[in-house]
DNA sequence: AATGCCGTTCCGTAATAGGGAACCAACAAG
DNA sequence: CTTGTTGGTTCCCTATTACGGAACGGCATT
């Protein structure tokens, strides 16, 4: 570790928790550094409009340039691309093909596969749509639509029957939105494509919104409730780790 | 300026021009320092989230500390603390009563007044409220209005006349603002007040959101066309400058 | 198997950042 | 008005500290 870089790093996490701003005396009593070195430390934090000097009475807060970096941030955070170690991680570990998905408008986009090359292949392709109340994704993404939306959801969307474990009653599936989204993952039996099932956990973003989702699917035969029950913590610990790495906090 | 901040700083700005990550390598020879060097000051940075390496292909990025101090920023963008030197200012150059206000759904609030104590009084208070449609203040925000929200405004209120000055068509009014949008400042001919005239001119934020306002207000007898000249330029240099003192940029 | 690229680690040296003290400016108290 | 205090800024000397170079090791490519 450098010493003035950190020093300087330390400064800005002060300014952080000393919103009102901060004099280079404290400052420098803070670090436990002569004034001249807290100084100069500011000096060239400033010159980078990390901090600057508030309203003349000379003390110094946070600087502006925070909001342009946040700004490139936040353009750069290229979902596909951060999730993918994650996903590869969970489909090895699980020997099963994951899956990321994105929200658009009333339904699913499937934007990401990995696919462990296990025997039996199941057919399933980036770029296909899908259903949000049938699909384990779906499921996960619409359990966190606020109060609004979800009246407009099943306003305007019919529960179609795709098998016949498709669940067409509203007021029931409501009912599952609820378990899943305070248990942070949701089954999928069957209720899309005959012989499939999944488990999948919602993903959330830096402004807590939640517009993506991953999921673990497999034929029927090998989702049984041992493996199962295995491969959900580790799903649920993915999406979390993915979250984070959006800018999710809390 | 501390030469190791100053280059960790740089380090900063190059990854956030080049937003898919940058090598240790590469890093160096744009900074002209050698590979250890570079590396030294990208561990330091790492250790507080600022920088973060990808995917361990080992080419680092901005980390993630950024939202946290975004967040921090943001949460801290006082305006009434923040304009304060500004009105100040506004008000000893201009010699009149300069204001700020804020939107609060269809009515404006003063939030904030600097009097430099002429001699002829003008009766306002903080905390006061005032319709969109007939005020300077109300009249900038208003026309930052998008479709949406500026048909569900003429809807729901009415263009009571407060004066016989007081615009009440609302076709007409619309065009006005449209000019007002694009002048970035509106005038306010005695609109609301007898005798008052002003000039105003919105203030953006670091989400290009319109909330706020100011002006500078005075007697008629004194708000001549000459003086209006004057003060006008000056109006809107200084709510350019608070704007972006809140994070406006471009 | 060999070569090259890149990130990481180590070490001696000298440039650099650090501390202290002196200097100002603003403000409060006497 | 003067004096004392507090806090910011500047200066200079010293030794600490960060720098560069070189060597190492992992990975991928030919």
């Amino acid at each position: 570790m450098i010493q003035s870089v950190d020093r300087a790093l330390q400064i800005l996490d002060l300014l952080k928790i000393h919103s009102r701003g901060l004099g280079v005396t404290e400052i420098a009593n803070q670090l436990n550094v002569a004034k001249s070195t807290a100084h100069r430390l500011l000096m060239s934090l400033e010159g980078y409009d990390y901090v600057q000097k508030v309203g003349k009475d000379s003390s110094y807060r946070l600087g502006l340039k925070f909001l342009e970096m946040n700004q490139a941030v936040v353009e750069n955070l290229n979902v596909v691309e951060i999730a993918r170690p994650f996903l590869e991680k969970l489909s090895s570990d699980t020997g099963e093909i994951v899956h990321l998905v994105m929200l658009d408008e009333h339904e699913i986009v499937y934007i990401d596969k990995v696919d462990n090359a296990s025997t039996i292949r199941i057919y399933s392709q980036i770029g296909k749509r899908g259903p949000l109340y049938c699909t384990g994704v779906g499921k996960a993404i619409l359990s966190h639509f606020d109060q609004g939306k979800m009246a407009e959801y099943f306003e305007q969307n019919s529960l179609k029957k795709f098998t016949e474990h498709t669940l067409t009653d509203a007021e029931y599936l409501q009912n599952e939105l609820k378990t899943i989204r305070t248990a942070s993952f949701a089954y999928d039996n069957e209720e899309h494509e005959v012989g499939i099932k999944c488990v999948a956990a919602p993903i959330l973003d830096h402004r807590h919104q939640v517009d993506y989702a991953i999921s673990v699917t497999g034929p029927i035969a090998r989702m049984f409730h041992e493996k199962l029950d295995e491969i959900i913590p580790r799903l649920k610990e993915t999406a979390q780790q993915i979250s984070r790495q959006l800018g999710y906090v809390k």
